[in-house]
DNA sequence: GTAATAGTGTCTGTGAGACATTATGGC
DNA sequence: GCCATAATGTCTCACAGACACTATTAC
């Protein structure tokens, strides 16, 4: 570590100060991209080409790249490891265990996507597989012995924060809608809670819910029914981004 | 990067791998630690000894280290910068625009803390001094030019995150508690809200509120009287973590 | 017509907001 | 007695939850 001389300029320091002068470790980006898939939630995973964890199902990511911000080194990932199209990502977290990863102390800034269903992307490089899991598949509440396949890394605990994450934030904000393609039913926004919440939801309420919550959507005209019944109203999402008060889960 | 021949076992592969394989950058641990004073919310600062930004006023933090988990590296920090003792920690987000530090690529990961006002603490090394600024001192709305202070990196933005992930908890969490030295008063429990929000309570739905969320506070005793007035129920913080439904913010 | 789905009307209970009142202390 | 603060009582309004009912389509 440097040791500022008392009289020495910002500028003088910089011309002496070196990268190596503190310790360093490698960055890394994890997207979880969850969706709603036949009315369950669902994480996109792939299946790992290469060491470590090889064969195992891991979060599509990679090294975070210096001349980039952390939320575009999400997005580069996001489109090389997929073609899926989402409508929000945020944030989630950062997991910096020691033993984490076995190449070593490997920091990973995991982000949350949101997309509607669009079906299994192709995998890219170094992926043997990519396809979306619902959540129920990886047995997130139990300790995964009884799980269907292996995550790699600590994936399965940022996948734990991410699905709280999403179900937290339906309750307060407008999200729902990045879950559907648009232009979208009522119907089709309330299977995004019921799918995420594991339990129904009143029809009549959530209707006048998000219809009485200025901007959460806009609607766009009738649908075409298939099959018999009323056709619905169409919607897009609105400008609002939070709800109040909040929908707050049943039970 | 390693290419990995197909028949290579994981344990092959980690003998021959090696952290210069990919990108590093160095990681920081940075610290916002909030309290109320004065019937205001405060952020702890230290006054930088050393470059860069000498001078300037900054989050307490530090290089986080590979035998850490980042949680770790924050409390270490924190016991080592000031003297605090906070009640709750939880981390806050990760910042790492390129040019946020002028040494290089540094990734930060923000940490929010939360404890009762306990003065202001020793300076740590490196640092020139060491105090709370309210959060009215720093200009937050504002673009920081008509601001008191100076701060360094990104820490302005740091701040601003942190005060609002803080006000927005208030209303669906019982992390109030966290900001009162125990035990205390209804009222200075109100207290926090009101300094955190800038906004008055209604007294009496307050007391209605805190009181009907079961486990949010336990009943302890009686305060003597410091003045005039109907001596107030002293109370501790209780098992509950989250008030449902929340206690909005007016307006 | 029936079946199926979308949308509306209305009652009720809970709880937040507001105001008044009582309780308990110092002076 | 007066003043100051803490705690309680009570009314009202908004809204979530529940249920019944109407509307529009396919068949």
């Amino acid at each position: 570590m440097t040791t500022p001389a008392a009289d020495q300029t910002e500028d003088e320091f910089l011309a002496r100060y070196s990268l190596h002068d503190h310790p360093s470790m490698a960055v890394t980006v994890d997207l979880a991209c969850l969706t709603i898939r036949g009315e369950r939630l669902a994480v996109l995973l792939i299946e790992r080409g290469g060491h470590p964890f090889r064969g195992k199902w891991a979060l599509p990511g990679g090294f975070a790249r210096a001349d980039e911000t952390l939320s575009e080194s999400a997005h580069r990932e996001l489109a090389e490891e997929t073609a899926t199209s989402v409508a929000h990502t945020e944030q989630l977290g950062t997991y910096g265990d020691p033993g984490r990863d076995p190449r070593g102390h490997i920091v990973s800034v995991a982000y949350l996507a949101f997309g509607p269903d669009m079906g299994n992307p192709e995998p890219g490089d170094d992926a043997a597989a990519a396809r979306f899991w619902t959540i129920e598949d990886l047995d997130l509440d139990g300790d995964g012995n009884d799980a269907t396949i292996e995550l790699a890394f600590d994936h399965r605990r940022i996948i734990t924060d991410a699905v709280e994450r999403a179900r937290a934030k339906l309750e307060y904000t407008t999200l729902a809608c990045a879950f559907c393609a648009t232009p979208f039913t009522i119907a089709e926004l309330r299977d995004v809670y019921e799918a995420a919440w594991g339990t129904p939801l009143h029809q009549a309420n959530f209707r006048r819910k998000v219809l009485s919550t200025p901007g959460f959507v806009i609607p766009v005209g009738t649908a075409a029914t298939n099959g018999p019944g009323r056709p619905a109203e169409l919607f897009r999402r609105g400008p609002a981004t939070r709800m109040n008060p909040p929908l707050l889960r049943p039970g």
